[in-house]
DNA sequence: TATTGTTATACTCTATAACTATA
DNA sequence: TATAGTTATAGAGTATAACAATA
């Protein structure tokens, strides 16, 4: 939303228009929730464009991390924790173990379930995504300056309620 | 992403199995990108749930809301404000004018362009849309508490920049 | 009966490119 | 030539329901 950057003072601006001038946000631009989904697309597309350059698809740092961090979960584990459908996930393993960054073992305890982990290739992609991530957050940085732990912590009140 | 609300502390587990158990997010939890967007996640479906309620889709709140701040305003112009291809806005704005919430003119001036704006039908759906907003906005207000100024600040910067 | 993972299918949102009608 | 809007089409990403294998 709002690559544009007009006008975003919510100054009223006697609902001109706007065939070509500044565009009036209105109250759209006092709303947390507004605000919120704008500042989202934005660090989203900054991380996008990082990892395309890379060759990666942004969606998979998260999953791969998880992997790393857990391996042995289950497809049906890494799918709750990603807040998504497991019948979600089933693409997104197959290209990941197709491209050789993950493998799935079958165990004799369970023999419905995989057990999944990262191969020393998906270990490289992994930490190729991670510098992606960190140069982003090294920027991201710089523009929330000192109020940093602060607004994590309400981004984290947030999400948990 | 992630419903659950496993272990988000990033106190090393030791990297267990996780078939069952809680699940390690490592990194991930401390990281700006990530946080924002489980916020989001969690914000837009609560916003989702709020506008379903009263029979409308939580998308048409921005572009009603533009079109009512700036009555006149071209699908160009209003597509550019929402960060999106005009393309993307036809089937929208399709729906919104056969739902008789919108209004089409052309005018005399430019033959090409539309001119948008609501009906009646369509200022009392954005009314009601506005007071499903203002409840989220409510139920925020309560999470985020006095860090609010200073929040929605950091977000402007994130989305500015 | 319940669960793991897959399949079939569909929906939403988005974009690109080519088109038309104007300008 | 350039712009406003539409169309055709495609690609992510997601979900639901039904299914086979296993528990």
């Amino acid at each position: 939303m709002m690559r544009k950057k007009a006008s975003r003072g919510g100054r009223k601006a006697k609902a001109g228009p706007a065939i070509n001038g500044a565009v009036e946000f209105g109250r759209l631009s006092r709303w947390v929730g507004f605000n919120l989904r704008l500042a989202q697309e934005a660090t989203f597309q900054a991380f996008s464009r990082l990892s395309r350059e890379i060759g990666e698809h942004p969606g998979r740092f998260a999953t791969l991390t998880l992997i790393a961090e857990n391996p042995g979960i289950s497809q049906t584990t890494l799918s709750n924790a990603s807040g998504r459908d497991k019948s979600s996930m089933t693409p997104v393993l197959e290209d990941l173990v197709r491209r050789g960054l993950v493998q799935r073992k079958k165990t004799d305890k369970d023999r419905r379930a995989y057990r999944l982990s990262l191969t020393p290739a998906g270990q490289r992609t992994l930490a190729k995504l991670t510098a992606c991530a960190q140069l982003h957050e090294d920027n991201l940085d710089r523009i929330i300056g000192r109020d940093r732990v602060r607004f994590i912590r309400v981004l984290k009140r947030i999400s948990g309620a």
